[in-house]
DNA sequence: CCATTTGGTTACTCATCGGTCAACAGATTC
DNA sequence: GAATCTGTTGACCGATGAGTAACCAAATGG
């Protein structure tokens, strides 16, 4: 029988929590600093505890960023899940991809997805996170290129218009900042409104 | 009088030569590994010399990355130069700008512009950075402001919307590849081409 | 209450890597 | 051809920081 406490948590959910802000901290260290650049005193000092109990948490450095950049991945991932849940014509799914993925990576602030991240990666999992996001960047592509068969957007580089979407919503974590005015629904509102309508006067 | 040598170079011009070899190699290791990451004994083995060499053409380490971030940076100072230099209507100029700065950073090759990149400078040379970059920023709005003044393009977001392409534009660092088909210049005018029209069909 | 698990600490080790120093070979100059 | 400047090397130093070992305190649970 689950104990009660003062908490209203159980041990493991209280551990899961404490996880949980321990890897939003890393992240934030990670993404300012660099994961080499970023020592386990400063993000252990800055939660309150010794660079020693956070080997209790996690095996070691690698194990923190890989769930910090998994943060980030799960974001691609749940929103194409979504997408596909949800259904619809191809320009619908592909609008719910993006925006979703925009939202929820400003939502989730995990690691940022760069090379430099990923190369400090033992092999294995390096390719476990590169396996996700060639995954996400094919079925964007695959939608990118139902919604020219559909008709409802122009006969675009599927290729180069992912990247540079995707580069777009990326970014949003540099300078999405905690002070931000803007929700993350609309700022993804607007982003996809630029990247579907564009700037010029129509 | 100016010395032949075989290489057809003063001694001063074959210097600059090999620092400008060193900093692309430096570039390339920071963009993959991260500042930290990348140790100095790598990217002297990959120049072919040994660590204490790259001492004699920069000051330290931080110089080194602070020039392959200036590699960078230079590419937004020169395309706003030029835009300015060439005047013509807000439209015209922000046409230029952004894609000119595309292609620019395609050729160049530097750094990364990352806030990892960025606070692994001391004070000083990292505002240096931050300024260009504001004030890169602050042009990039600035001819938005005017373009919709002028009309030429709809009203939206100046600030959401210059972060936004200047993301997908530094993100073309990371995938664009050494076997890239297309040309910085193709990229570069469906970069625009993205931004000005978007993907729906109008 | 006693035994055990859970969560944490202090103090250490050990490898890595930035940076320095002395020395040296090859042009260059006078 | 002696003196000097240029570019580079190999050996070394010192700090930093990941990871570990031993130990401890407080819940938990029979």
């Amino acid at each position: 029988m689950p104990s009660w406490n003062g908490a209203g948590a159980t041990r493991d959910e209280q551990r899961e929590l404490k996880r949980r802000a321990a890897l939003r901290v890393a992240a934030r260290h990670f993404n300012r600093k660099g994961y080499q650049g970023a020592s386990l005193d400063e993000i252990a000092e800055e939660i309150g505890v010794t660079k020693t109990a956070l080997y209790y948490y996690f095996k070691n450095k690698e194990q923190l960023l890989f769930e910090c950049l998994q943060l980030s991945y799960d974001c691609g991932l749940t929103a194409r899940l979504e997408a596909e849940e949800r259904g619809g014509t191809a320009y619908e799914r592909l609008r719910h991809l993006y925006g979703r993925f925009a939202e929820m990576l400003m939502e989730e602030r995990g690691a940022y997805t760069t090379e430099a991240n990923l190369s400090a990666l033992p092999e294995e999992r390096r390719e476990q996170l590169l396996d996700r996001r060639r995954q996400l960047d094919r079925y964007s592509r695959m939608l990118l290129n139902k919604a020219i068969e559909e008709g409802s957007i122009r006969e675009i580089d599927v290729r180069i218009t992912s990247n540079y979407f995707l580069g777009a919503v990326n970014w949003i974590l540099r300078w999405y900042a905690d002070d931000e005015k803007k929700s993350p629904q609309e700022i993804a509102t607007i982003f996809l409104d630029l990247l579907f309508n564009g700037i010029a006067r129509s």
